[in-house]
RNA sequence: GGGGACGUAGUUCAGUUGGUUAGAACGCUGCCCUGUCACGGCAGAGGCCGCGGGUUCGAGUCCCGUCGUCCCCGCCA
């Protein structure tokens, strides 16, 4: 192989087959860097020694496959290459075969200057050789079977399931598969595959895991393809908090693999925590949270700056931003996504400028330094009415209309100024370089404002939080009225965050017939309409079904970040566009007539 | 569905207030070169300026539309 040759090896005869990766060639001498997946090995063609193997080398061109049969040499000291590992080696080749010509590539995998991503994906096989993208897929190899292995262990099976199953209309859109024996019906891809794994739990495979596909017909990001990855996972009998060491487990074994000591157990917070803290529900922790300065405020501060004083006055920071100009300031605003009512004062000068004691407070209280960015996010006129809280709730609709403003800013403004304040580059430092969190007691039901009606945050077969039946059961037929105590249900629902991406979603489900039915009807789902979605499942939950549990991460997300990666498509070998096309294979195309005819489709243009 | 960025040589990019023959680097082709390793030197080829329309004496540049890629909001139980 071509990078495994070392000074030990010297004196060896030695066959290297691989891709002219370069051609340096200086008349008499000419040297080929020779590379697999291995490394890159200098094999050296002198005419002197070897002319026939010499003349061999003046038609070799950029990624020929070659093979070079000849002896393994020590380099001069002088001629050593210290920035590869077989630098102190090379290859005085007796011969040179060619085994297949190359024309020349649109781009060489030895660029240093990355192609655009639309020639990338075109010319997919020609991207996966350069070393970052053979470094990403083996970290991904390497990170499935650590996973895999350790789940096994840990007696778990991995049992597969359908891709052509049935469409559920809840959630994501559906891929569908047109059947030809059956014109007119539709298997759907799965968006996960949630009720097999439940089913798998009532037909008594105790502990179950997949790594398997999942399909969504939504609209793409960096971090969301349409098909994507997930390590599934469900357990009998478990502890949300038993589910979280499994987890905890596999992860550790998963970033051992990639060369990352992680520690456990990961710290926990509550869902309106987090949203309280950092506006978000998949915090980053590698900044600072927010601080609630309204009682840095006099009264009639509040009331000159148009704040509405019941609601919180969020303090951003973000560290080590140094002095923003004029302009870097004015360009705060336009990053700032308003949700209800709430306004920012983006520039902090002019609060320290105009209301001096004020802004004193708010730099000791949220612990800002010199050079730190504050921002400020409050409350309009036109917010939301405060609303009477939940004993156990901490945030109500009108403060997460601020906190969610507040936090989206927080993110655009970390990201913006990521090279100043370097806190998203790896330290070398595991602790600090992968902050994981569990987030917990996630609300059930979550408020539809074009449906008008409250529906299921996680998926209908979560388990509420056995201190809120009652909560249950009292909202059980307001549905359609935003105040419902349906708004103050916690659902035994947890998420696994990194770093600010949601790598992982999961809950205790429902096992008992009479809760199932009571969160259908708190769903606003008949009888008829849920046998008619989920009759086979319903039915099998009265056979005797074991309480369960369990959770899905997106083995994507793990990798991506693992190999320091921007988008999905850096760790996905054959990725799909924006727009769920192939740019490889071009896909999705039209299929001619007779294939329509024979599935019963008529296309309509 | 909405907003934004980008599209010029095989590749990465530059291209001034609209101006005559659209440049550079890398890659490619040929020649020279015995220790290079992003080798070096000389010479050369290579362009529907994404596509369509408009304004203009004149458009890579301005306007409208369209296609594609990327990022974000919505969406993703």
């Amino acid at each position: 192989m071509c990078g495994v040759l070392r000074p030990s090896d010297a004196g060896k005869k030695a066959v290297l087959m691989g891709w002219v990766n370069r051609r340096r060639d200086l008349g008499s001498i000419v040297f080929i860097d020779l590379r697999d997946r291995t490394g890159v090995t200098q094999v050296v063609l002198n005419l002197e020694l070897n002319s026939a193997a010499h003349d061999k080398a003046q038609a070799l061109r950029n990624e020929y496959v070659i093979a070079a049969i000849g002896t393994v040499k020590l380099r001069d000291s002088d001629t050593i290459n210290k920035n590869i590992p077989t630098g102190e080696v090379e290859l005085v080749a007796d011969e040179i075969r060619i085994l297949n010509e190359s024309k020349q590539p649109p781009f060489l995998p030895s660029d240093t200057a990355l192609t655009n991503e639309e020639t990338r994906l075109k010319y997919r096989y020609i991207d996966l050789r350069r070393d970052v993208m053979q470094f990403n897929i083996e970290t991904r190899h390497k990170v499935a079977k650590a996973i895999r292995d350790y789940l096994s262990g840990q007696g778990f099976f991995e049992i597969e399931t359908p891709f052509m199953t049935r469409s559920t209309p809840e959630g994501a859109r559906d891929y569908l598969v047109p059947s030809r024996v059956q014109p007119g019906s539709f298997y759907a891809l799965p968006q996960s595959p949630q009720m097999f794994k439940q089913i798998l739990m009532i037909a008594g495979f105790d502990k179950y895991f997949q790594i398997v596909r999942c399909f969504r017909d939504e609209d793409f990001r960096a971090d969301r393809q349409a098909e994507f990855t997930q390590i599934d996972l469900e357990m009998s009998y478990p502890q949300p908090e038993r589910v979280w060491e499994v987890v905890e487990g596999f992860l550790v074994a998963a970033f051992k693999a990639a060369g990352f000591e992680i520690k456990t157990p990961f710290p926990r917070m509550d869902y309106d925590e987090a949203i309280r803290l950092y506006g978000i529900d998949k915090p980053d922790l590698r900044l600072p949270a927010f601080t609630d300065v309204r009682d840095c405020f006099a009264p009639e501060n509040l009331q000159q700056l148009a704040v509405n004083p019941n609601l919180p006055v969020v303090a951003i920071r973000i560290p080590n931003v140094g002095e923003l100009s004029r302009a870097e300031r004015d360009s705060i605003k336009p990053l700032f996504i308003s949700k209800g009512g709430a306004k920012v004062f983006e520039d902090f000068k002019r609060i320290e400028k105009n209301l001096p004691e004020a802004a004193a407070k708010i730099a000791a209280k949220s612990g800002a330094q010199a050079g730190d960015l504050l921002v400020i996010v409050a409350g309009s006129a036109q917010s939301g009415e405060q609303t009477a809280l939940p004993p156990h709730r901490k945030v109500t609709p009108s403060e997460l209309a601020i906190y969610a403003s507040a936090g989206l800013l927080r993110i655009a403004l970390a990201q913006k100024y990521a090279e100043r304040h370097g806190v998203f580059k790896k330290s070398g430092d595991s602790a600090k370089d992968f902050r994981f969190l569990w987030v917990t007691n996630f609300p059930m039901f979550e408020w539809d404002e074009g449906e008008k009606q409250w529906m299921a945050a996680h998926h209908p077969f979560t388990s509420p939080h056995e201190e809120d039946m009652a909560l249950l059961e009292a909202g059980v037929e307001s549905v359609n009225d935003p105040q419902s105590p349906l708004s103050a249900v916690r659902a035994l629902a947890y998420d696994v965050v990194l770093n600010g991406t949601e790598l992982g979603s999961g809950s205790i489900r429902i096992h008992r017939q009479d809760v199932q039915r009571r969160i259908f009807r708190a769903l606003g789902m008949s009888e008829d309409e849920a046998k008619a979605r989920f009759g086979f499942f319903l039915e099998a939950l009265e056979y005797g079904t074991p309480p369960h549990g369990g959770i899905a991460l997106g083995l994507d997300r793990i990798v991506m970040i693992l190999a320091g990666a921007e988008s999905l498509r850096e760790v996905i070998p054959f990725p799909k566009t924006a727009r769920a096309v192939d740019l490889m294979v071009d896909a999705p195309t039209p299929v001619g007539e007779k294939q329509l005819r024979e599935l019963g489709i008529v296309v309509k243009k």
